[in-house]
Order: structure tokens, then sequence, then C-alpha cells
DNA sequence: TGGACTATATATAATAC
DNA sequence: TGTATTATATATAGTCC
């Protein structure tokens, strides 16, 4: 997009790389943001120019570290996963995402039926893999209770504010009847407390 | 860049939402690809959908984990530059961790001060305790969420029904000025779609 | 749900200063 | 170098299927 069509290959004039470094980069950044803003998702960008300067960005909740370190989380050391991944022959293109249960269960049996010519060595790269798994697994798990969390507390908010606002209709008269559900009270206004840990 | 001009925040429809989700993830890959390609520069790129899984896209042939380390390598750079955290003799891990775990670490701290009086029957002890620390964390942990979901539902089945009650007792003719709060109907009636999971 | 399509918005390469 | 301009390439929102 510009007065010419750019092939992608590295620009050889040295200014113009440096030119161009700074329009995209900027434009990545902010794609980046707008992305997480629009969809609501967490994204870390990373760019370190040829002179090793860094230039990141986090969406907004999350600094860069957490972001990083739920990188961490998800996949674990990928040299494992793609190591283990590649001894159970499995396809490439799913290093990155996750592999579903099946292809992970599929691997480990087909490593298990013939147990005897199994090594120490095999088992520690099942072992590595069954890790990397429980990793992803329960990353995922507590960030879908999180979510889950968060949608059940916006949930609440509207549903008190329509309450609210349904009661204001109410004919004064009436609303004395309005005593059969005394156990809303007990419970508590914003996040449970359960929660506030974390 | 589409039939209209799209304000830059969240998108309301979930649907859209993941659409577009899609469509700029895409998006983004392609143009970091493009950046790292034409200005020959490290890039790395993290995202996450709603649901936790991972995209990510790196230029180093190897991995995220090394555009990744690198940025901890910067980092702490930086952080030594300042100085303040090398005094301190804290890394950033640490911090916000749970108390109790502060001292299992003095106990461990304290076995490993004379490494070498350590056999590696020590090392099994050592790792039998701290496995037992981390699975009574994460069992906790767990409980604790599932606790606040569950206490979130019902309190949401609650104020639904307290919902209901004012309803009927508003008089028909003012019941069509209840329509300010159409976003509720686009939330999930019960668990949320996240939660079907567990 | 998941591609195509297309009108439009945006990004940006070249240019000028 | 930096900044602004502008012509064009690209990305993508809405739409259809």
């Amino acid at each position: 997009m510009g007065r010419k069509k750019l092939e992608i290959k590295r620009i050889e004039s040295k200014s113009s790389r440096q030119v161009t470094f700074t329009k995209r980069r900027n434009g990545l950044i902010k794609k980046a943001k707008e992305l997480s803003i629009l969809c609501d998702v967490d994204v870390g960008l990373l760019i370190y120019s040829a002179r090793g300067k860094l230039y990141s960005f986090s969406s907004s909740n999350n600094s860069l570290e957490e972001i990083v370190q739920r990188y961490y989380d998800v996949v674990e050391a990928e040299a494992n996963e793609s190591g283990a991944i590649c001894e159970m022959g499995l396809d490439n293109s799913k290093i990155g995402a996750f592999l579903t249960i099946n292809d992970l269960l599929d691997g480990v049996e087909r490593h298990l039926e013939d147990p005897d010519q199994l090594s120490s060595t095999d088992f520690i790269h099942l072992e590595d893999q069954l890790a990397t798994a429980l990793l992803e697994t329960r990353a995922r798990k507590t960030h879908l209770m999180m979510a889950a969390v968060t949608e059940l507390e916006e949930k609440e908010k509207l549903l008190t504010e329509e309450n609210r606002l349904l009661q204001e209709k109410i004919p004064m008269e009436e609303e004395k009847i309005d005593e059969g559900i005394p156990e809303l009270d007990t419970l508590p206004n914003q996040t449970p407390e359960t929660l506030k840990f974390f």
C-alpha cells in the first residue's frame, strides 16, 4: 500500500529500511492495540530494531510480563514440545496451537503399544509431552474460570440494574409485598470474598 | 477499513467479535511477518483468544522462546541500570507469591546453604514437599474459583427470580417502557459457555 | 460455521520540503 | 534527519451463501 507494490523481502537500502521500520512498527502496534480492544483479547508484541532496541506493546490489563508468563504457562519449553511431537510423528502445524487431547492420547498409545521397545529416553519425551499438555490444560482452565466469573459478574450488574429500574416502576402501596427474597441481601455485593485473593 | 468506519471499542456482538478476531488476527500476524522480513528485525507476537487459545508468531526460526528470553534480558539490563531490583535481591517472579510459600522457600534455602552435604535423597524429599505444596495450592485455587462461580450463579438465579416477580407487579401499560437494557438478552441464560467444559 | 465478495477505510511507498 | 502530502496498495466490515 503505497505508490508502488512492494515485494516482501529485505529492503536493501538502509535508509528506506529504517523509514519503513518506523512506519510499519507504529502501524503494527496500532493494529495490535485495536485487536485487543475490539475483540477483548490479550495481545503481546515484541519488536527489536536492528540495533537491538526493544519496542513492545501489551494489552492494557496485563503487563507484558504477565502475557509472556502466560506464554510459558501455555507452551512451556517449546523445545520439549516440538521434540516430543516430532518423536511421536505428529503434525508440525499444530505446534504453537494446542494439541487436541485425542492427538496426544493417540501418540501416547502408539508409544505404549510395544512397551518392551521403550527406552528411558522415550519416557523422558513422553513425560515432557504430558507435562506440557498438563500445563496447557491448567492454564486454559484457569483462564476459562476467570472468564466465567467475569461474565457472571457483568450479568449480575445488569440484572441488579434492571431490578432497580423495575423497583421504581412499582406503585408505592405494592412495594411492601416485595419481601419474598430476603436471601439476596445476605449475598456479597461485588466480587465474592473467595475470589479477592486472585 | 470496511463498509463502515468502526469505532475502536469492544465489539458487543459475540459472533462479529469472533469474526473480526479471526480476520484481524490473521492480518496482524501477516503484518508482523512482513515487518520482520522487510526490515530484517526480530518480532514476536502473542495473541490469546477469549477462550485462552494461543496464537503466536515469531520471526526467529527457533521460537518465541528466544524472543521472549531476549525480552527478559532487555528488561533485566534496564533494571540493572537503575539498580533498584538488584539491590533487593528479588526477582519479579516471587513478588505476589503467597506468604506461606515464603516459609517454604526459607526452608529450601536453609537446605541449600550447604549444598555439598545434600544427598540425592534430600532432594527427593524436597521435591516431595514442594510437589505437595503445589498440589494443595492448586486444589485450593480450583475450589475457591468453583465456589465463586457457584455463588455467582446462585445470586443470578435469585436476581432473575426477583426480577420476574417485580415484572409481574408492573401495571400493563407501563411495561413497554422496560426496554432499556437490551444487552441482557445477549448474555447466556445459565452456565456461561466457557464453563460447560468442566 | 466458514468461505467468497465488494465497498470502503486505512496503511504506507514515494515524494516533496 | 523529520514531517507532511498524496497516490496507491492493502485490510477489512458488512454481506451473501
